[in-house]
DNA sequence: AGACGGAAGTTATACGTAAAACCTGGTGAG
DNA sequence: CTCACCAGGTTTTACGTATAACTTCCGTCT
């Protein structure tokens, strides 16, 4: 009786049967087990999607470009937004309750990969085989099965040409205080740009990601006559809360100092002056994530490539004055 | 040997096997199969979270304190952000691809509830067995095996209070142009509060929930001499786009124009002035879903009662201006 | 005419788990 | 001394699906 449903029943069976087979299940409201077939098949076509937090777009636009593909595919993806941040995530597999063909990781910490592979797959009662993990905004030379990423050192140079070509030579880091490769990267790489460029300062302060975090901590930095003329910001939130240290100690944006963020996120636009940023293409990403994934499952070669990203030059960015 | 990790072999199994048993699972790296489990128990212990999109925190806030409560009871959640809004969804299950014990529905449309009730729960062959449904901020007289609802009526009449103290009378009501029993009810209850002031003024804009969408809609309605003194919009979004309006038609907020908001999302802090909003627990809701699921699944009666709600005046309201 | 082949249909089996049903050996009571 | 009982352990079964294996039936070719 499944056969007809499955599609393939080219040989096997008549058609003037398998009408009746699917009037028949229409007619009862017959749906198949799932947890039946997953066990029958061994494979489950659900993955899951381990992010640090849902409370920026970004990642809801990876999970919406993953499971877009994901659908295309027959698959579903599950949610798992771990408690711990970027930090190593505790159980993922017991909390997410399902039984998985493979795992991507975005944004995780390397060392947060030694929780992620398990046993929950289609595997039996044996043990050993690791289920095929995608790590997405991570070190290609780290672990897992692949690697995508945004070329996020890009954005970076696009946004420190753009200010040094406005004059800017005080620059402060406003960095995430986080441990994920992807801000290691941001804050490597616009070291190493400005430190091609003579009479050239760059001062890093940490903030967590937040807009009531990002404001206090760089209030200190705008204030005195050592202030920087430019904040470059790992981030759009960050950006935000910089805006608001800014207003608070009198400074324009941005004709006394200019603001850069990335992502690119509704905020960006929401606050006055609208926010130069680097837009980032999370559907995209979480796309080529799954893509990646389905690659591996199929026992192809994963795409290869950086996705690229571009800056949006908006208000909050201006000639250094003189 | 599945006795051992059950926990219940109090008088089944001698402790010195339990050990060793315990010790062989370790060895092996052994981890139950849970497409095999679920088939057996019937169960999957897993629920369905259905939103309309997750490109506002707010469900994201639903979602970690659905899952929250879940965990608790062994239970995951799976997401599915519909693809249609708050209209109907196409197939959730199918997209979803897991096994179910129930779904809960949060600020859909009441005849989406048509396509999300189905069978792909620990049912047989058989079918017409309904999944339990719980839905979020959706009419309580609706379809649905148990309703929770936020008190939204109760946080725009602190809205309407708030504003008629500070002496405003003619009203803009920006409404978010999507069909929801939850911003029906925001329509109503702020229609029927101003009615029983002499003298007030009430008109209304319909926009899309963002910011673009709300500038572009309110825009009109603040040009010219018959513009209100105060916008009451649906939600914080419309609030930042109603900012951006008021901005380029050179009107200043709160001096020339009281804004107010619904649900402090991270944008009512980060526009300046900050945005006076009414905040919605949004993790509480989706606790309060979640447990009003689980006690559907133990045959329990669900707890009763809206989610009071609380206006936090910032600084986008003033008195009006003589 | 007999046998072979292929299409259509039917039965059997395995997936891994949980739990019921079923053994076994030893001890205490009658 | 024998038997019932029980803790401790082993085998069996069912969950619902997908598919392999097997049976049946008929038409056709030699």
């Amino acid at each position: 009786m499944s056969l007809v449903l499955g599609g393939k029943w080219k040989g096997r069976v008549s058609a003037a049967t398998a009408e009746r087979v699917r009037a028949a299940a229409a007619e009862l409201g017959y749906r198949p087990n799932l947890a039946a077939r997953n066990l029958r098949l061994g494979r489950t076509r659900t993955v899951l999607l381990v992010v640090p937090a849902l409370t920026t777009e970004f990642f809801a636009g990876v999970y919406t470009g993953a499971a877009r593909v994901a659908a295309r595919h027959g698959f579903g993806v599950v949610l798992y937004p771990s408690p711990e941040g970027i930090g190593p995530a505790r159980d993922p597999f017991a909390s997410a309750q399902a039984a998985l063909d493979g795992v991507i990781a975005s944004s995780m910490a390397a060392d947060a990969v030694s929780a992620l592979r398990g046993d929950h797959g289609r595997g039996g009662g044996g043990g050993g085989d690791q289920l095929p993990l995608v790590m997405l905004d991570s070190d290609p030379e780290g672990p897992g099965t692949a690697t995508v990423n945004l070329d996020i050192a890009d954005g970076v140079r696009q946004v420190a040409e753009h200010l040094l070509g406005l004059g800017h030579r005080d620059f402060l880091h406003l960095a995430a205080d986080v441990p994920s490769w992807t801000f290691e990267v941001r804050a490597r790489e616009l070291a190493a740009r400005l430190a091609e460029v003579p009479g050239t300062r760059l001062r890093t302060v940490r903030s967590p990601i937040s807009i009531k975090g990002a404001e206090a901590a760089v209030r200190g930095a705008l204030e005195g006559a050592e202030r920087p003329t430019a904040v470059v910001c790992d981030d759009d939130q960050l950006a935000a809360g910089t805006y608001k240290a800014a207003r608070r100690v009198g400074l324009r944006i941005p004709e006394d100092l200019s603001v850069t963020g990335i992502d690119d996120l509704a905020v960006a636009t929401a606050i006055d002056p609208e926010l130069t940023t680097v837009r980032l293409d999370a559907e995209l990403f979480g796309e080529r994530g799954m893509r990646a994934l389905l690659a591996v499952l199929e026992g192809e070669e994963p795409e290869q490539g950086d996705i690229p990203v571009r800056l949006i030059v908006r208000g909050s960015t201006a000639p250094v004055r003189a």
